[in-house]
Formats: C-alpha cells, sequence, structure tokens
DNA sequence: ACCTTTCGTTGGAACGTTCCAACAACTATG
DNA sequence: CATAGTTGTTGGAACGTTCCAACGAAAGGT
C-alpha cells in the first residue's frame, strides 16, 4: 500500500529537473536532452509513476478516448466488430471505453451520459435502439458514427452498415430460386436494424409475387426469442425461415428439431450476420454475411477521421452482404409424401 | 455545433448563484435550498450542462469508476459474469470501463496500466493470464477482484470462481460411471484455468485408475481450437471427450461428426461453463455449469466492500459448479459391432 | 566581437471541479 | 436580550496535468 500517489511534480524532485521538463519528457517530445530524458524516465520508473489520466483530459483538453456503445454482449457479433474498433483505435493512440446497454433502452442514455461526461472525443454506436431526434443531439456534441443501422440518414453522421433491405432480399430470392414460396420471417423485435431486415423480406416476397404468401412473426434477437418465435411460425407450416440474425435462427433450428422435422428437409433456415460459430460443421448455418471486422475498422478509421478534422462531412458508407449456403438451406420437399 | 462546452461557472451565473452552491446543488446535497436548487437545475438544464468526470475525478480524488478487464469478449461466458458486475456496479453508482485485451498477454497489461491511469477505483478480472507477481503488484496499488480462476491464493485479493479441479473431476467421474476409459481431454492451452481443469481431469482419471489411459491433447477456449485438438484426439479412439470449455466442446462435436461419426453413440462429450448457447435443443451439450451471472454479482459486491472499507480483508469465494447431464454424453457402444 | 538562431529548460497560468473554513441571516434557548 | 445553534451560501485553495511565453546557454553567421 503506498503513501500517496506519485505525480510528475514528486519526479521532477528526483530526477533534478522542472515539472515542465517532466511533462514533456513523457509525452515524447522531441525536444528533451538525451540526458534529462533518461534521468527522468529512471526517476518516473523508480518511483512508480503513472499518469493521470483526469488531470491530463483536464489541462489538454482532449481526453485521447473515445467510447463505444453496444447493444448486447451477449451476441458474438459485437464482439467480432468491437475487434475492429479496438485494433483501429490503439493503432491511433486512443483509449476505447466499452458499455453495454443492457436490456433498458433508458438505460442506453444514461451511459451515453457517462461516457460524455469522461470527455470522450468521438463515439461510435453498434447496434442501439436511440430514436432520430436523440441521435441528431448527440452526433451535435461529439463525432458520431453509427455502425450496423441501414435506416438512418443524417447530415452530422457517419454510418457504416450493410444494407438490410437488400441483403435480407438476397435470402429469400435463394429461397425462391430453390423453389419455396412458403417462406416465413422471423422478425428481431422492434430494433430499427431488424425492421430493416423486416422491410428487406417483404419487398423480396413482393418482387416475387409472393405478397399474400408473406408472414412476419415478431421475434428477437436472442437464441431464445428464436426459439420462441419459430414454435410459433411452425403452425403455419411453412418451408422456410428467414430469421432476424444468426443466434436467433439457431434457436429457431432447436424449435424445428424438437417439432420434429429435420431441417433443412422439411424446414429450411436461413441466419443473418455471418457469425463464426455459424460456421461449426454441426450448426452449419446458411446465412446472410456481413464482413463484421471490417465494419469496426471502418468506423473506427471514419471517427478518427472525423476527431482529427471536425469539418470532414460525414459520409454513409455501405459494406456488401453476401449469401453464404451452407448446411441449413435446400429444395423444400414434394409437397405429398411429407416425412412426418 | 455548441460554441464551448457550459461549465459549472456558466450555470452558476445564469441562476445567480456562486459556482459552489452548484457543485453543492448537482451533487444532490441537503444544504442547498429548495429556491436556489431548483433555479440551479433549471439554469443547467438550458445550457445543457453536464458534469466533467476529469474535472470531478481530479478534484475528488475519487472517479467513482471500477475497471473490468476480461479476456475475450467473443466468448459468451464473459457477457454472462458482466451481466451481473454490471448490475451490481450500477446499483453502488459506480462506473465500469471495460477494456477487453484481445490475444496479446502484453497488451493485457497495458490495458490495465491505461485502467489505473484512469483513476479506477477498483479492478475486475475476468479470466486473465496474468502471472501471479503482476498480480501482487497490481493488488497492492488497486483492490483487486479475480474471477474465474482457482489456481491462485493472494492476501491482498479477492477470488470468486468454481473449482476447477473439483468440476472437471465431475464431468470424468460420470463418464467413468457410465463405462468410459478411453477419456481424452482436450486442454484450453496455456492459461490458468485451463491448466486447472486439465488437473481435475489428471486428477480424476488417477483416482478411478485410469492414470494409464490419460491423455491431455493441448487446444484453446474457441470453437475453432476445440475443433483442431478434436481432430487430433479421434485418432487415437477415444469413446469421451472432456473439454475445456463449452465453445471448445461445441468445435470438437463439429470434428467428431465431420469425421463420420456421431455424438454420443461413438464420442461423447462434455464441456464447461454452461453458456446459454449450449441450452438449445440442437446443440444440447452436456457440461459442468458454473452460476455465471452469480459470479460477477459476488465480484462486484466484494470489490465495493473493498473499496468502501479497504482494510477488509481479501477472501477466496467458491461457487459450485454442478454437472447439467444433456444430449452428448450416453454410455460407450459395445466393444464389438461399431455403428461406423 | 556582435547579433541571431537553435536548443533545452523553466515558472506560472489554466482546465473544471470539490472541499473547506468562514460568514450572514435567521431561529431557538436560557 | 444576548448567546448559541442552524440553514444556506460563499470565495478561495487544491487536485495533477498541459500549454505558453520567456529564458540562458551554446552554436552559427557576418
Amino acid at each position: 500500500m503506498s503513501v500517496a500517489k506519485p505525480s510528475i511534480h514528486d519526479v521532477a524532485t528526483l530526477a533534478e529537473v522542472s515539472k515542465s521538463l517532466v511533462s514533456l519528457a513523457l509525452m515524447g517530445s522531441p525536444k528533451v536532452g538525451e540526458e534529462s530524458r533518461t534521468k527522468i524516465l529512471k526517476a518516473a520508473k523508480t518511483l512508480g509513476y503513472r499518469r493521470n489520466a483526469a488531470a491530463r483530459t483536464l489541462s489538454a483538453k482532449r481526453s485521447k478516448t473515445i467510447g463505444v456503445l453496444v447493444l448486447d454482449l451477449h451476441n458474438p457479433v459485437f464482439a467480432e466488430i468491437l475487434d475492429g474498433v479496438q485494433i483501429e483505435m490503439r493503432k491511433n493512440g486512443f483509449t476505447t471505453m466499452l458499455v453495454s446497454g443492457g436490456e433498458d433502452p433508458v438505460l442506453e442514455q444514461s451511459d451515453i451520459d457517462t461516457l460524455l461526461q469522461f470527455q470522450i472525443e468521438g463515439l461510435i454506436l453498434i447496434s442501439h435502439r436511440l430514436a432520430t431526434e436523440r441521435l441528431a443531439l448527440i452526433a451535435a456534441e461529439v463525432p458520431t458514427v453509427v455502425v450496423t443501422r441501414s435506416d438512418i440518414q443524417l447530415p452530422a453522421m457517419d454510418t457504416i452498415s450493410n444494407d438490410d433491405v437488400a441483403g435480407t432480399g438476397l435470402a429469400v430470392d435463394y429461397l425462391v430460386k430453390l423453389g419455396h414460396s412458403k417462406i416465413i420471417c422471423l422478425s428481431g423485435g422492434e430494433n430499427p436494424t431488424s425492421k430493416s431486415r423486416v422491410q428487406g423480406y417483404l419487398r423480396a416476397m413482393e418482387r416475387n409475387h409472393l405478397s399474400d404468401a408473406a408472414e412476419v412473426v415478431v421475434g428477437g434477437l436472442s437464441d431464445a426469442a428464436g426459439y420462441a418465435a419459430a414454435t410459433q411460425a411452425l403452425k403455419m407450416n411453412p418451408t422456410a425461415l428467414v430469421v432476424a440474425n444468426d443466434l436467433a435462427a439457431m434457436g429457431a433450428i432447436a424449435a424445428i428439431q424438437e417439432a420434429g422435422l429435420v431441417v433443412p428437409d422439411d424446414v429450411s433456415v436461413i441466419g443473418y450476420d455471418g457469425i463464426a460459430i455459424g460456421a461449426l460443421k454441426n450448426v452449419n448455418l446458411t446465412t446472410v454475411s456481413q464482413p463484421l471486422a471490417e465494419l469496426g475498422t471502418l468506423a473506427a478509421t471514419r471517427l478518427v477521421e472525423r476527431i482529427n478534422n471536425p469539418k470532414e462531412p460525414a459520409k454513409q458508407l455501405k459494406v456488401s452482404a453476401e449469401l453464404l449456403v451452407r448446411g441449413t438451406t435446400s429444395e423444400p420437399i414434394k409437397t405429398t409424401g411429407l416425412a412426418n
């Protein structure tokens, strides 16, 4: 238990220089003489000195810190996006402060408040539920990049996303090509991303002249929600399910198997996101895959650009999603002679 | 784009009181008069005032912030532990700063440095790889709680964990009871938790007089690592696999199926952790389950206790793990007449 | 030999808060 | 009616840094 944390001042006295020079040396300024530099570094080490970020932020009027808000850490999607963000931010000398909103949307706002109190210089929002007006307010205060939301366009805010409408369309088109027509969509609930995906489903059904057969069952983004929604959907005897995300799709598959049906023979399933676990041979999930790490890297790069050059106009970047056909899709079995 | 962030001073002038009173009011002190309080709150609102955490920390000499370091956000285990931590910390008025070390153990140390620079009042380490001496150093600087590591005992540091040795023993004992003897352990690599689990395996094998049959294949904690390790292990024709964690177990199952074998008929598999996804009917993983959220809550509670009362002695808390028998384990098929 | 530049260094102000001692204006106490 | 206490409020110091203007010393140019 050290008595009191050493300050820059203590280092200065030990190294027999001024505190200003210590500060300079610690920031790696080239103006510091070789001799003093080594003396200072040695003194800092022996004292176990550590910079005080609070004082630094206060004085320098910049925190070299950005905030990240993710909706839900349980979904591996976010971890994969975060990887990209963290790597890029570290490269640029920023600290990343991560908060996860949890279930309550009110907490989400209070989390952002906390981040802003820490004087973050930029904010990355990953798959959140904030309303457009709130977003506008936030973007006016701090450079903001929104990842994973294709529904929104604000002049002061970058967005990095795939086209959820088009992506879901890919899934539906493929199923139709295989011969499916009784295709049910399991939605991800009330968040913007899920809404876009439902819209993509509806549009694609329309374009394939299947509007009458279109059916949306409200679910959620977790495996449990997918399970519940699928149980519901199965009552309508679909031959294929287009599910809000991979996690929910895995839940849906569980429900299908539990009902004594076989995937994909009786029911085909397509997820969305392309999480790593879906590639496992025993899951083998057909999915619309987004380049997740790239999403994160792009977000970070954009944010750093905006921070370093505030008049930089906001951009809307799209990454392309692609259909990854694996084992949970096949042609529907012919109408008569059902397996079960 | 506001011109400059309003400070407590601006609020004071607008509300026609002193900055000290504004500070008091914002902290919710009961000493502030009703009239002034409303005036101040109104002024703060119209100005869009927000506390500056850096200044606050610097002046008050406490940050009301704790740091959490997790090994790997990809594993849902950590999200579930984190849930518990976050909820408890919010209850106690602390902000949680989360960093994830990523692959590189050197980064892990630098992440802790960053946290300490932010003047965190406490630190929770979830499944990390730090050496005992480093831990001792850290624990001397800041109240520290280590979650998910049963191998270590330091006087100045709380640990919350299940007994990995005993837990893995549960798995082995059950397999032996089912009639297995060719049981291979897929280790999780060089981290302390994994080492304890391997030790548990070895001890249990010994206790069941199967030391000669004991075999450890080095793997890792990801699904991919489990897949690779299982591929290796299958060459030795095991009838059961005890795997380092659930994620790796899922990878192992993929490898088994890919080899044309059936789980559990040909090979039984037991994981460790009890992640939510393992309960899905199509995964249905037998596992040694720990109460994850409880682990998090306990850690947070202990940390707050230690922060509020620094002379509080450190404790070593154990939660109990239990074997969750699901669908990936069965009796071994009889020696002759293999299914495949 | 002088002036100018460069190099390394310095003290002090500033950042936005909290905390403390002090105070005025009341209210209660004997 | 004086004294003591209470309530609400205040200015100033402090927290540990960064930044700036200014400095002496050494080096370079004429």
